[in-house]
RNA sequence: GCCGAAGUGGCGGAAUGGUAGACGCGCUAGACUCAAAAUCUAGUGUCAGCAAUGGCGUGCGGGUUCGAGUCCCGCCUUCGGUACCA
């Protein structure tokens, strides 16, 4: 539906607000560029409170006497939507961008080529504007703790100062952020992400050498890695000082791949003697330690903490660490070198795709290069038809292949690149609302009506991806007045994963004499793991699928290498033979045929991964309304487990029971007029109750059993009455609507079942006449009792004393108390 | 490391502090059938016993309680999330 053009025309649309509008930090809502434009002419930047990713300053005068070009830069600043460099996994065998999870060690997970970070011209949506809101609205939501959690740390807000250091030798200031201004003075270095724009320019003649070869090194590295290998300390001194604000000591700079250039200023102070990294990069370069604060009074305070005493810390000296964090911060201010700043983990949203499908931007470029919206009215901006779906050699997007549909007839050049699955995503629930709408998103009568999504089951895999998302893009359609809640989604429930079993080849980091060298998992030992990536196998060529033996036979083999060309020359190392080229060539005789088992392990089901098992098979044995109650029949929604169909002929067997408890095999119907037996509708009425009672809780499983009770129970007093089993058709609705529409019109009805009122239990009918009580001694059950359901306390006490089994266990010993729980139990105390 | 969740038969799992193992799968036996499938009936935690019956049983060790899978304390294990976040 999201890639249909009459879909994706209002993602265009939406796409293209966000590009015309900026966040106004103080109305704390966004608003339109024509505005912003209209600041900049009168004043300049002066007086404005802009969410933007450089701070530039320019008076109205300046701003007038800009080029247009320089202008359209400048608002790219402000944009929701806006273009700028960013660093992708760029691999250029493959000659196309890949995702942090393509790449493994440096390779890529096809053909293990290897993979740098680059910089390119993308586009990205400006969401940490919105942290902020995306963090205190979460508050108001009816969701999971954990799941909150998981957001409020996605957003990572921390507060601290910004800090300006003056370089020696340089007229520019290194700003930096951190969360503990009062360890200013035991700061002994400074560390520069390696992307940080001043690396080149501060590092000495002498050092140059050492930092292109360290940069070198680090570009192999992908992010993920940088921040998992915690151990390894790595970095480069630049040759240049900063001058400490206090104190005016040099400070030695350094490069460092354990700073980010994402997070913060992309620069930090180093204070080794109160943070293990900074301690460890100290260690191991020989900086020196200065101590700062005394904890002695906490010997068991960590850092998070902030107990202790500020030492050897010039004026903070004497002060409690939240103390001279406010203290700091003053004189920072007062002295023009740093300011209070909060600061978020959230990083704005990349928002290009080299790929082909997915939506193309409403945006043409101009003879200046200068990004244009496309005219709403000339929306959308449709997907052409396309032979080659590779990036061209440039590692420009696909659609760059086709020069006519690029080049524009007044000169401008349309973008290539195309927008990424969450774009669709974002808003579909309102599309739900008024689908067909031609004139609008979603008409205004309809929003108003539907308002939010009132209930939304999704997986924990969303969390911090799609349904931040979706939570930024609804807070700004709230903006504009277009949608009227400032929240999409009011509860949200995590159900558990349907997992499946990733199977993998083992190839080998390097090649053997020229060739992709691949060994079957059952002969990789445990120490020359590291010598191997795991290459993702298509689950329908593994053989035994799921097992731990699960292996790829000649056929498989063949087929993977078909599915896979570059490996098509591959040696597989099977342990009775090798297999290349579509040959097998045993070792010694007798060995027949090759087996290369593959290395399974339980993961998420995901087209990434090739293990999608499509339910359309099951549906097509089972039918639709037996593969929904499985699912529910399971286990507890919020539970997650791999696929599998072992139990799934229990509820087959239920639902054809269930039909036949209505219709004959001649396909006559068997219901009669009968009245019910007191038994039936008792049986009924507890079904009723128990399954309200669990739909309430979402115990979807727990709910099946009971139709199934219920079910056991009618057919054991072969009940044909209509007044029972008309009302049980309703109650299992919502769980196989098929089946239950085709029951409610052969008995006779007109209408929708789903549409008939659901059944609600009688609470007179719910009580049974006689109560099975437990008797036990010491807690132990040694025997039971049926009693009418008023029986007295008294009575039943006097009753389960006087039981055969109960006398035969109290022989020679005293009874002590009886407890009686009405109802419920009866427990003899005795000893 | 931190945060979160969970440990119950051969398996998926059930149990407001009150009969542990509901319901289903699987398995065993029987009925129907020439036979099989399908269907139906019965049994199925474990140990001892022909049986009646009894002992033991919810990861491990303690505790609270008339009574603990459930509550408390301490451990173990597994799964999920997350991490040079300054």
């Amino acid at each position: 539906m999201t890639s249909d053009p009459s879909y994706y025309r209002w993602t265009q649309w939406i796409f293209l607000r966000l590009f015309s509008h900026w966040y106004d930090k103080a109305a704390d809502k966004a608003r339109p560029v024509e505005e912003l434009i209209a600041h900049f002419r009168q004043h300049g930047t002066h007086g404005l409170q802009a969410f933007s990713a450089e701070y530039r300053s320019f008076s109205a005068q300046e701003w007038s006497s800009m080029s247009p070009v320089d202008q359209a830069e400048i608002l790219m600043n402000y944009r929701l939507a806006y273009r700028k460099e960013s660093f992708v996994n760029w691999c250029e065998a493959l000659g196309t961008v890949l995702a942090n999870d393509e790449v493994k060690d440096g390779l890529s997970e096809r053909g293990g080529h290897p993979v740098e970070r680059k910089p390119m011209l993308q586009w990205s949506l400006r969401i940490t504007a919105y942290a902020e809101r995306l963090l205190g609205d979460l508050e108001k939501l009816d969701w999971s703790d954990a799941l909150k959690t998981m957001q409020r740390n996605w957003i990572g807000r921390s507060e601290g100062a910004q800090v300006f250091f003056r370089l020696d030798g340089h007229q520019q200031c290194l700003e930096i952020f951190t969360t503990r201004p009062d360890t200013i003075f035991g700061v002994s270095f400074m560390v520069l992400a390696p992307e940080h724009e001043w690396v080149q320019l501060l590092t000495t003649p002498d050092h140059k050498e050492e930092m292109d070869a360290y940069l070198t090194y680090v570009k192999t590295r992908t992010e993920r890695e940088r921040q998992s290998e915690v151990k390894q300390v790595t970095g480069v001194f630049t040759g240049a000082h900063a001058i400490h604000p206090f104190t005016g000591e040099l400070i030695p700079v350094w490069v460092s791949e354990y700073v980010l250039k994402d997070y913060g200023a992309g620069a930090i102070m180093a204070v080794p003697a109160d943070d293990e990294r900074d301690r460890a990069f100290a260690e191991k370069f020989q900086l020196p330690v200065p101590e700062i604060i005394d904890r002695k009074e906490w010997p068991d305070a960590g850092r998070e903490d902030r107990r202790g005493w500020l030492v050897n810390s010039g004026f903070l000296d004497g002060m409690l660490i939240p103390d001279a964090i406010e203290a700091v911060i003053r004189r920072l201010e007062q002295e023009g070198c740093g300011a209070r700043r909060v600061n978020y983990k959230l990083r704005d949203a990349l928002f290009s795709r080299q790929r082909y499908w997915g939506e193309p931007f409403p945006i043409v470029y101009n003879r200046d290069g200068v990004a244009v919206p496309v005219p709403d009215d000339q929306l959308p901006v449709t997907l052409p038809d396309l032979d080659n779906f590779q990036p061209t050699k440039e590692g420009k997007a696909p659609l760059a292949r086709l020069a006519e549909w690029v080049q524009l007839a007044d000169g401008s050049m349309r973008e290539t690149d195309t927008m990424p699955g969450y774009a669709g995503s974002s808003w579909y629930f309102l599309r739900y609302m008024d689908a067909g709408n031609a004139t609008s998103f979603a008409g205004e009568e309809e929003l108003q009506y539907w308002k939010e999504v009132d209930f939304y089951i999704g997986g924990t895999e969303h969390a911090v991806g799609h349904l931040m998302y979706a939570r930024f893009w609804h807070k700004f359609l709230f903006d504009l007045g277009r949608v009227p809640t400032a929240e999409p989604f009011r509860r949200l429930v995590n159900q558990g994963m349907i997992q499946g079993v990733i199977e993998s080849l083992w190839l080998a980091r390097e090649k053997k004499d020229g060739s992709h060298y691949f060994l079957s998992a059952d002969l990789l030992e445990e120490k020359d793991r590291s010598q191997y990536v795991a290459i993702p196998v298509l689950i329908d060529f593994v053989r035994d699928y799921g097992t731990d033996l699960s292996y790829l036979d000649g056929e498989g083999l063949g087929k993977f290498v078909a599915w896979r060309p570059e490996y098509k020359e591959a040696i597989f190392e099977c342990g009775q033979g090798v297999w290349q080229n579509g040959q097998f060539m045993p070792k010694k005789a007798g060995a027949v045929s090759s087996r290369m088992v593959t290395y399974s392990e339980v993961g998420k089901m995901s087209k990434s991964k090739f293990n999608v098992i499509n339910p359309d098979d099951v549906v097509a044995t089972y039918g639709a309304d037996c593969f929904r109650m499985y699912e529910m029949f399971l286990g507890p929604i919020e539970q997650s487990k791999p696929w599998d169909t072992k139990g799934i002929d229990g509820v087959s067997k239920f639902l054809r029971r269930f039909w036949a408890m209505y219709v004959g095999e001649d396909g006559k119907m068997l219901l009669s007029e009968d009245a019910p037996g007191r038994e039936m509708e008792r049986i009924l009425h507890q079904t009723i109750r128990k399954v309200r009672d669990d739909l309430e809780r979402l115990s979807l499983n727990t709910c099946i059993s009971h139709f199934m009770i219920c079910l056991n129970e009618l057919r054991r007093l072969e009940c044909r009455s209509a007044a029972v089993l008309e009302p049980l058709i309703r109650l299992l609705a919502p769980f196989a609507p098929h089946i239950t529409e085709e029951l409610w019109h052969r008995i006779g009805h007109q209408g929708s079942v789903h549409l008939a009122p659901y059944p609600e239990a009688d609470p007179e009918l719910l009580l049974a006449d006689e109560i099975l009580y437990p008797v036990s001694i010491n807690g132990k059950k040694r025997a039971e009792l049926m009693a009418p359901r008023e029986t007295a306390p008294s009575d039943l006490e006097r009753a389960a004393l006087s039981l055969p089994d109960i006398q035969r266990w109290l022989l020679g010993l005293e009874v002590k108390k009886v407890i009686v729980v009405p109802g419920r139990m009866i427990n003899i105390v005795a000893g």
